[in-house]
Parts: C-alpha cells; sequence; structure tokens
DNA sequence: TTGAATAAAAAAATCGATTTTCTTGAGATG
DNA sequence: CATCTCAAGAAAATCGATTTTTTTATTCAA
C-alpha cells in the first residue's frame, strides 16, 4: 500500500460539475435563464473545455437543457412537472423501500440509525441549512441503501435532485418541517420493527407532505424571458 | 411519416453521441474495453471536443463509465445486473402501462396500431436487423406514450437501451422470437379493450421471456481486464 | 530473481485560438 | 408604417497544440 487515503483530486471537469448541479438544485440560477458560458467561466474560474463537458453532462442528467446551437439553458419549473416528479418518486421509493425492508441487515440498521443521529444534529443548527440538507439527502439514501437494485437508487437519486430544485424554492413552513422531522424518526421505528405496511404509508405521506410545500414555489407559467 | 420539421442539422457532438450510442447499444465494443479516444477520433471523423461532450453525455446516461483521470470505459456486462434492469423494466412498465390505458385516447390507439403494423412489416425483412430493431422500440414506446409521466418514460427508455445492449448479444432463438411477436399483437388488443389486469400480467411475461433470452449471452464474470 | 525507482512513451485533460452560427439593428423596400 | 435584407457583433462550437497524468519499460540494488 502507498500514500495517503488518496484525496485523488478529480478533474476539473468533474469539480465543476459537482459545483452547477448543487448550485442548480439550490436555485442560483433562475429557471429558464440562458447560460452565457463565458460568464460561466469567469466566475468558476475554469476552463471552456472541462467547463463544456459538465454542462454536457448536466444536460445528460436532466439538470440542464441543450438547445441545438444555441447553448444551455436552466429548465423551466413547471407545477405540472413537480406533480409529476413528487409523484413518480413516491412510487419509486415506496418499492424501494419493501424492498430495502425485506434485504435489510442490521449493518443496514446501523447506517440508517447513524443517518438519522446525524440529521437530528443537524436539526439543532437550522442556520446551517446545507448541513441539513446534505444530512436529509444522506438519510433518505440510508433508507433505500438495502433495497438491491442500483438502478433504481439511481433513478430515485436522480429524482430527489429534481424535487429539491423546487422544494429548495418554497418558502419554509415551520409547522410542515417540524412533521416532516418526526415522520424521520417513525420511518426509522417502522424500518428497526419492518412494518413494510405502515412504512410505505408513511414514507408515500412523508412525499406527499413535501410536495405540498414544495408546490407553494411554483407560480403558473408567466411569460418572461430572458 | 413527414420530414423533420426542423431540418436544422445540429452539432457534431450530437452527431457523434447519438452513433455512439447505437454502436454501444449493438455490442461493436467489447464489454469492459477501454475507449481509446484517438481511436474514436480517426474512426467517427470528429475533432477531440465534440467527441469528448459525446463521451461525456453517455457517461452520465449510463451507457459508459468515466474513470478519473484515466478515460472512458464500455460497462462490464453482469448477469445480476441485467436481471436488476429487467426486473425494474418490467415494474416500470407495468406502472406506465396502468396509467397509459387510464389516460388513453383515440390518438393515443390509432399511433399503437400504426406501429403494431410497421413492426409486423418489419418482420418480414429479417434481414433487416436495424429497421426491425427501431420499429420494436417505437412499439414499445407507443404503447405506453400516452401514460402521462414524462419522467417515467425517460427512465423506461433508458433502461430499455441497457436491456437492449444484453439482449442484442444473445445468440437469437426463433421459438421464442415468435412467441414475443405474438404478444405484440395481443399487447395491441388488450389495450384496445383496457384490459389492464391481462395485459399487465403479459408485459410481465413479455419482458420476462425476453430477459430469458438475454440471459443466455451473460457468462459468470471471468476475471479478464484490459 | 525480486522489487523499488525512474525515465521514456502514451494517453487524458485542458487551454487558447479559430471557425461557425445566431442575434441584433440599421437601412432599404413595398 | 411594417417587413425584409444584410452586415456587424456576440455567442457557441470546434480545432490544434500544450500540459498533466498514467502506463510501460528499464535499470539498479537487495
Amino acid at each position: 500500500m502507498t500514500a495517503s487515503p488518496s484525496p485523488s483530486r478529480d478533474m476539473a471537469s468533474s469539480r465543476i460539475f459537482e459545483t452547477l448541479k448543487q448550485d442548480l438544485i439550490r436555485g442560483r440560477f433562475a429557471a429558464g435563464e440562458k447560460l452565457a458560458i463565458s460568464a460561466l467561466k469567469d466566475h468558476y474560474r475554469v476552463g471552456l473545455s472541462p467547463l463544456r463537458e459538465a454542462l454536457n453532462r448536466l444536460a445528460a442528467y436532466g439538470l440542464l437543457e441543450q438547445v441545438n446551437q444555441r447553448g444551455f439553458r436552466v429548465p423551466a419549473m413547471r407545477l405540472e412537472e413537480l406533480d409529476d416528479i413528487a409523484g413518480l418518486r413516491a412510487q419509486l421509493e415506496c418499492m424501494a423501500l419493501t424492498q430495502a425492508f425485506q434485504a435489510g441487515d442490521p449493518e443496514w440498521e446501523s447506517q440508517l440509525l447513524a443517518a438519522h443521529h446525524r440529521l437530528r444534529r443537524a436539526d439543532e443548527h437550522p442556520e446551517r441549512v446545507e448541513e441539513w440538507e446534505q444530512a436529509h439527502l444522506r438519510f433518505h439514501r440510508a433508507l433505500l441503501a438495502s433495497c438491491g437494485s442500483h438502478w433504481l437508487l439511481r433513478f430515485i437519486e436522480q429524482l430527489h435532485d429534481q424535487f429539491d430544485r423546487y422544494r429548495r424554492l418554497a418558502p419554509p413552513n415551520p409547522a410542515v418541517r417540524e412533521m416532516l422531522d418526526r415522520q424521520h424518526g417513525e420511518l426509522v421505528e417502522l424500518a428497526l420493527s419492518r412494518d413494510i405496511g405502515a412504512a410505505r404509508a408513511l414514507l408515500d405521506d412523508h412525499i406527499r407532505l413535501s410536495h405540498g410545500v414544495a408546490r407553494g414555489c411554483c407560480q403558473p407559467p408567466a411569460s418572461n424571458d430572458d
């Protein structure tokens, strides 16, 4: 064995991909906005080639749209699409949950408990939004991690990213937020007791509730272009 | 059908993306093979930049794997993954089928009949493989087209591409092929009569049968690297 | 003979410049 | 006054060359 715990610095294109992905999910770009490539280049201090490669990957992932000879644009936010995303997310996550319960072993239970603990800790610092967001994402990942289907997890992750793009734009709602937090704990308990029926119902509720919040941000299509 | 409404010849990167995508699905590259970028460049007569952008998109789509500083490689073929792909495909397509039946209108029915007719025509020329493959893909698309969920269709398409990468490598089996063809016709009938239960069962069988054929090509993981 | 070290070669990633395509707006035309 | 044409400017896409990293081949020491 050699070397350090390989901090394996990855390529510029991968770094800018991750950065842009987060910025898109966080809503740092206006929906429908056309991305000015050379402005991005200056802002993120990267070369043109890595930047373009990242943009291409993001387009294939669905966080950008590529128009024939006129560059990349941020997808519009449409209520109809949010409903599609949330509905499918509920179905796929319930499907994965069932399989995760069947295949879940003690290691999965431990990881789930750990993820839930980190989420509760993150709850204590409401000002550190990004930490909570990360812990939240990881909790939901841990819940389904043992489902055994690589492709199902991949699609769920993609939908989650799409969903968050809407949810993060919605005005915060402390009451709902508290209820959602409570549901996280209940999901852990149902996971440990392998109560599939109740857990599916709860996860469905959980997503539906979050969906309701996310809907709050989505005004009917205005006719403003850039 | 009419010609494409916008002749707008697209970018080199999009063209090479489509070409490479088809070649990957058709199995023109060995599983696990490392792609030599400059060889691709020469072979397809494209520049480096469009080629790399296409490779990045294919990696995000799941038809290539990108390793940190050592380029792109064709994903290995693993029986376990084929099972995952086929199983999920069956679940998602059955889900879409139900929704497609509920939302299907006369226009959908017409398109489905048309697609089925083209598929039968393509059946008459067994030597024109690619035409049949295209007609087959379009038939399955038409069957689910009215399901109303953009994202569900997107994932199903992606799984279908993954599945075909395996299926097309399997040795042809005329008996099974004939049965699969018969099922296409039966699916159309059940669609017209909106018999959801029977149609779901049949579509599940259809995919399972095809899965069995595809499995024929997939030898257990040998320990050969490139 | 094995294994570590390293220099040469090959390949991948990135950069800077060029080419192509779109957009904008002034001037001509009906 | 509206519409069309076309040239200038801006932006996207692509190319060719350079830099960085990995791989291969070889040497030297144990």
